[in-house]
DNA sequence: TTATTTAATCGTAATATTGCAATGAACAAA
DNA sequence: TTTGTTCATTGCAATATTACGATTAAATAA
């Protein structure tokens, strides 16, 4: 156990659950931040500008990758990061589409009892 | 070691976390979207629909009211689950926020090299 | 009262995540 | 070449999460 039963769910909500999962650890929330607001930027700035060591950083920027949110370019010794905005809108697209789920009007918990 | 490191980050970082992290999980999803096209069910009818044990789905519950998305009003034995739209809402809001960040127009990644 | 129903909680096992030191790989500079 | 720089990977320890059986608690029904 400690598995989650991904058979158990449609792909939708794996993929959401997928996304939504990779942005719920502060670090990653805040490597998104701060590549977004230097248009690009190393590995090693993140380490100061975050405060975990240099692995810890290349991890989450690992998982980030994976979901494709962010992309990295080869510089040298140096590695560039950068938010890869076609994923960023779709992801962004995709978690709009989940929260703008239409409630019946003026829906209360319970009503009829 | 296996613990985040919440002092490092902003309390909006942190928030934006939590609120993900407890979206995370398709079963978490799973019971949103069930609950939401219900206009709110007990706890059996999601260990049904789910297929996870009742201590299992419990479990996801108590997470989605930690974060104020859904809340439960005793019936009797029964226990009905609806959304907090409210909440609702605001998360989606937030949610909205961090991802409407305007980026600078026609970024490329590392354009100088 | 004694069942029955329903959901929460407890206890536990399996697995995942977080974080870091150490190491490795690739390149640049001397 | 050797040395330094930068980031990825490995290996490990600590902690968290997921899942479930068993139990408990609370309300209802018989």
């Amino acid at each position: 156990m400690g598995v989650t039963k991904t058979h158990n769910f449609t792909a939708h909500q794996n993929q959401i659950a997928t996304i939504t999962k990779v942005l719920g650890h502060p670090a990653r929330i805040a490597i998104l931040q701060h590549i977004a607001h230097t248009k690009g930027c190393i590995c090693g700035d993140l380490v100061l500008e975050i405060g975990l060591a240099q692995a810890t950083i290349s991890q989450h920027l690992k998982e980030l990758k994976n979901i494709g949110i962010i992309q990295g370019n080869i510089e040298g010794t140096s590695v560039c990061y950068c938010i890869n905005q076609d994923k960023w809108n779709e992801i962004k697209e995709n978690l709009e589409a989940f929260f703008n789920f239409k409630f019946p009007v003026l829906q209360d918990c319970c009503p009829d009892i």
